[in-house]
DNA sequence: TCCTAAGCGAGACGGTACGTCTTGTCTTCCA
DNA sequence: TGGAAGACAAGACGTACCGTCTCGCTTAGGA
């Protein structure tokens, strides 16, 4: 107990260096690119020194990698409040424009193309392995022969391009319009693949806003 | 005249050294990936002096995206011998995938996950030029409201996700197969905002914001 | 009352913990010499925490000294013990043989070659204070023109190189010993200075420039 | 023949640029010591980048000991010129504190306290090789039980201390006097060692200047 | 056949960022 | 309240690449 009390205020005190990191990193980020910055940057900015950079995270790959982390676990809270589950595609896909909607700088940093393309790499895997485990069950049900692999990537793919482009171009279109435009994109291949016999506007249905 | 022969001539010499430096950064890429490798590497690989390098390429990303070039001329030819106009997407698609099919190892170097990202970035910039004009034009045709942008990086990121997976993983398709999946993932959405005549407005009774 | 007892104990405390500080260096010093020390290795040493560290002292370099103070005390203790007066050059150097002999290991921490200079430069000051005095006396009453920084430097760094000598080389020679060679080295030039009357000149005639 | 040539003047940009970097050393040492000198400090006086630094040598202590190096090649010249063989003890202190007069600035940041202790222990160090070569010899000519180290080392330190005084103090004694003050501290006891049966004033009359 | 200008290899160089290490200060808790 | 634990700012270290440069050699065409 009582060691348990004392690494929580310890923690205090890291979490707020790691915190500082962090946001350093996202300004600067959005200042001149993931690739231009430099761990010396970093630490100016948040007013820390080099050995701490290095206590916290291993290079700066690592610090940016953190905050998709943090992201992720935002997201997840956002679906449990919203009580979506995984097998609802639209769902999901909606909840996170919606996120990035209200973390859009975070996202910007992240995601954007100024965030280089790791942390969106990582984004894409984590996204993959949700969605692939869904794809590949209900293409199988169905005996289909069509690659799962290549559904989930082609979904994912399309979706993050959707993302980084409302990102990125600042276009007006609501979280709910994008989710609109992911499923007039997608959801044709993925009825003619998965919902052969139920009616074609089934998914339609429940993308009310 | 003879300024242009001698000059030809000189070329060959120089030719020789851009090609043994191209080749040298080919290899490289797919021992240890584009990211890993140093200036060094390629000049003592391609038994050329420093200074010679930098004669003939400003840096290590020039020297890849000139060898993007070579690929691009070779794909516009190949597009030339089959007479494919670039209105029919499939065709082009199928040409592409037909390119890599034979141009295998040199597409696994710029396209492929060890090629970094940068090469991807230029073929997908040339590959929406060519098609972003053509959609744009058929959309603005049929009065439609769908950013033609969306659509365009919609087409273009799935066929990138698609080609990069196929020179990836190895997969025992052939080209005429991957275009054949390409089609089903993207045909029914263009065909429902290109090929149907009225219900463009559709998508929009749905969206209320 | 209470409080004198009170400070009493608590000086008990520190000093054992300066004890422990001081034991830590000297056995890292003949492990692996004073410049590779860290402060850390001396505060594991000492199961010593970093604040306790410079709360006693100001860094690795005032530990080493402080050690030479206790050494030092116990040298004046010593020579009051055989009751040996400063003037007696022989006695006193004498006294620091056989003491050093009581010390090994002390002495090699502090003046042997693993020691850094640092401890050994200021033992030599501490002599020169002392030898300085005695010998400017005795050159000014001869009327001597021979510097006396020059004779003193010459036999105190006579003697420390001697010193160091015998506790680096373990030579098997007792301390009186070793202050006999020290007399034969030094003692012919200290007689025809101080010992004797008339020519304290002669030297002049030879150093014509 | 043109391989040497092509070596010799690579070597002379090579030379000069380790040339510069020892004179920013020494010039750093008479100002600030050794001690607080940063490889950073001596590549901005230098005017040289920090890759180049280490390309020629392996940290400050390295640069610093390379010095020694010259003064001793240089020293060596100055004995072949003299015509000084090794053995006559009197003539070698007498080049070595010519040479100091000379050399008064490289040797003040070699020699002097400002220089650290390093590059005064290599200079001890050739020194005791030398003279301990000889004094063994003679010592056991004479059957002496003398430990030659001990003399050796009485000598060499003595020699030492007078010298880093003599370029510290500024004292204004020419190399003669302070080689006339050599002899006198020295002289006595090296005629009671070696030259038991011959005149005493012996080697004084070969000091002669 | 010799000459000469360009391409070239070799690699020294100035510079920048890296990740590591140590120092001395500081804060927080415990006994 | 003093000591233990250890996070922290500061900054030097030695390494790795970069892009520029200087230097002779080779070499192939025009004299």
């Amino acid at each position: 107990m009582k060691q348990q009390l004392e690494k929580q205020i310890t923690d205090r005190r890291i979490q707020k260096t790691r915190q500082g990191l962090q946001d350093a990193m996202y300004a600067l980020i959005l200042e001149k690119g993931y690739e231009a910055i430099t761990v010396q940057d970093v630490i100016d900015r948040a007013n820390v020194g080099r050995s701490t950079f290095y206590a916290h995270f291993q290079d700066k790959e690592d610090l940016l990698l953190s905050g998709v982390e943090v992201l992720w676990k935002q997201l997840e809270e956002h679906l449990l409040v919203e009580t979506v589950s995984e097998e609802d595609i639209w769902k999901v896909s909606q909840s996170m424009f919606q996120h990035a909607q209200s973390q859009r700088s975070m996202y910007k940093a992240l995601a954007g193309k100024q965030g280089g393309n790791i942390a969106l790499k990582l984004i894409e895997r984590n996204l993959y392995q949700i969605v692939f485990r869904h794809l590949n069950d209900e293409l199988s049900k169905r005996k289909s022969t069509f690659p799962s692999e290549i559904l989930t990537r082609h979904m994912i793919s399309s979706f993050i391009s959707l993302l980084t482009w409302w990102l990125d171009s600042d276009a007006p279109y609501s979280a709910a319009q994008m989710n609109e435009f992911y499923q007039q994109l997608i959801g044709c291949a993925v009825e003619s693949l998965l919902l052969s016999s139920p009616p074609v506007t089934n998914y339609r249905n429940d993308a009310g806003v």
